[in-house]
DNA sequence: GGAATTATCTAAAGCGCTTTAGAAGACTGA
DNA sequence: TCAGTCTTCTAAAGCGCTTTAGATAATTCC
């Protein structure tokens, strides 16, 4: 910055304000700042600027490692939102790992501590969740993707209705005549398997359909197809299978073709996410599709809005998902 | 900082120098000082630090985000390791995203200019890279993940020989009889794709064999498996197939199921990655595992070397992939 | 025509830390 | 006993930027 100023004839000061756009610089100036900061090449030390402006330009998402995590549509289709909606906003997205031997609270407490981040992107909300916790207590401005259990708290959060899509499959089976419907769900402690069973169920009571739920950990691949398969070899096996997600909805085509079950005649099969892969398997997996980088970047933007001091009352977004029709689903065998 | 220097009686510097480990500071002293660290919930804040010493103490890693990019079990791997590999030797990977605006050259730019990163980790090298020029120029510590075609080059790699590879399972099915071999590539500009499609073929012309190459653009999916399709209907269709990865060679399993092939008794098939998905397949894919998370843990080594001035001559590793036999190849159809 | 106003710039301070140079006190050795 | 030597600390400077307060010159107003 001093070449400029120097190269310019003009003080450190003036170059600052003039990049920065204030109104008392001179047009002429400003531009022939401009011109000889680009011909420089010039870009601002960020440790300079973030001492003296105390922000850093940083949003953060911290992503506990372990390939299993990492790789996975859901974050996939997050991150490219949050990107997108960050860099409308002239903000940066960060993302930090965990490593080994830090759980993700020491790591977002080492984060916020040492300002590397103006805010944080909270993604896979527990139940109840110490990260919200302690970003509350440290008053970093934050947005959560995903609800906790216990209502809907007076931070900012954004969440896809997946309860609801549950719900809404549970009814179009209803009306397919399908009167027994499994449900392949997750021992993990992630809010959005909890809304999924439990309005799953509630949606099943109330059109008097038996509902049939097995979970097992969620990176626990092997289990899973067990229980699938003991789920679809029991004497009265449920005529249509809801699968958490697409991944475990997947897993159920894939076991059904193996024991000489057709779907979607003798099994339907739902999925929630609309991964890559869904529109591609055999039969191609009818499932909901919840738009998720929409959701990243309008997280973005609503934690851009927290940091610029606009939008004080914490802003709530609850979105629906999609059913995306497609062949894997039918009327119940039974009622042909 | 102040404040634990007021609190002890201590000057600034004193606690800077006793928190920095130097010899310089009585062992009574360093640990009255730590312990008052840790009593207030010290965190050094990052801009001082950065715009004191010069380093940021972070690493970066740039990656396009198109969703498509980001959901990948190779970059899952290699993510995994380097944040294994950084926090052992006390750096910080920051993996930052090139927005739909930017090419990932201007990312990398921004980030080295402002100096937010002390060094980077380059990924999915092309054959020509022009992010390796940039570094080179800007003399900033870098170190690729992959190759260059036109030789080794003066800076330090980690690659896998998947090239190798390659020509192992074209030994290994020459070995069992297979006389026409498929290989499923790719299109795009990627180093890793040239090394498998030159040494496939350089293996099979040294035994005879033929094989059969179609290509396509990585993330068109459809025209892929139509390119498969076209391969398997041939009159005369190869015997045995390579995927370029193992997602492609797991379609192809799907792909030869749908048209009545029966794997691997009509039809072998090998692919390269060793993903989550391989071993749950039907049948079991074939594949090399190239222990790529142990390869960016080895590249955060040598990047910390690096930036701790340490090793001065480049370092290029080029590691084995080791075959894992699972269920499907075996020996040519008509040599039974 | 002089005071008040406006437009445009500069000087100085300071963000939180590290580093270099040096000071103070305690110790050593002849 | 006193110069020399450690040991352990502090003072001061400075990293690159932003911000606040103020200076200068040009303009406007009565």
């Amino acid at each position: 910055m001093r070449e400029i100023a120097d190269e310019l004839g003009l003080s450190v000061p003036t170059v600052s304000r003039a990049l920065g756009g204030y109104t008392d610089i001179a047009e002429g100036t400003r531009k022939r700042v401009a011109e000889t900061a680009k011909r420089l090449g010039y870009a601002p030390n960020a440790a300079g600027r973030m001492l003296a402006s105390g922000k850093s330009g940083f949003v953060g998402l911290v992503l506990p490692v372990g390939a299993q995590q990492f790789v996975d549509a859901y974050l996939g289709a997050i991150v490219a939102g949050l990107s997108e909606g960050f860099s409308e906003r002239g903000l940066d997205l960060m993302i930090a790992t965990v490593p080994a031997t830090e759980t993700p609270l020491d790591t977002i407490r080492k984060l916020i501590g040492s300002r590397r981040v103006d805010g944080l992107i909270l993604a896979r909300i527990a139940p109840q969740d110490p990260r919200i916790a302690l970003l509350r207590e440290a008053e970093v401005p934050f947005v959560a993707l995903g609800r906790q259990l216990d209502g809907p708290g007076d931070h900012s959060w954004l969440d896809v209705d997946s309860g609801a899509a549950f719900a809404e499959a549970v009814e179009r089976l209803a009306a397919l005549g399908h009167r027994h419907i499994g449900l392949v769900s997750i021992t993990d402690d992630f809010s959005f398997a909890r809304h999924r069973d439990a309005d799953t169920a509630l949606a099943a009571a109330r059109l008097g359909l038996r509902i049939s739920r097995i979970a097992t950990p969620r990176a626990d691949r092997e289990a899973r197809r067990q229980g699938i398969r003991d789920l679809l070899t029991a004497p009265d096996r449920p005529t249509a299978v809801l699968g958490l997600v697409d991944g475990i909805a997947l897993d159920v085509l894939n076991i059904a073709a193996d024991m000489g079950l057709s779907v979607p005649a003798d099994l339907s099969v739902i999925g929630f996410d609309d991964i890559a892969g869904s529109g591609h398997s055999t039969p191609p997996l009818s499932t909901f599709e919840p738009y998720n980088q929409r959701l990243g970047r309008r997280a973005a933007h609503v934690l851009a809005d927290l940091l610029a001091g606009t939008g004080k009352a914490p802003i709530q977004i609850l979105e629906k998902a999609e059913f995306v029709t497609r062949g894997s689903h039918a009327r119940a065998p039974d009622t042909k």
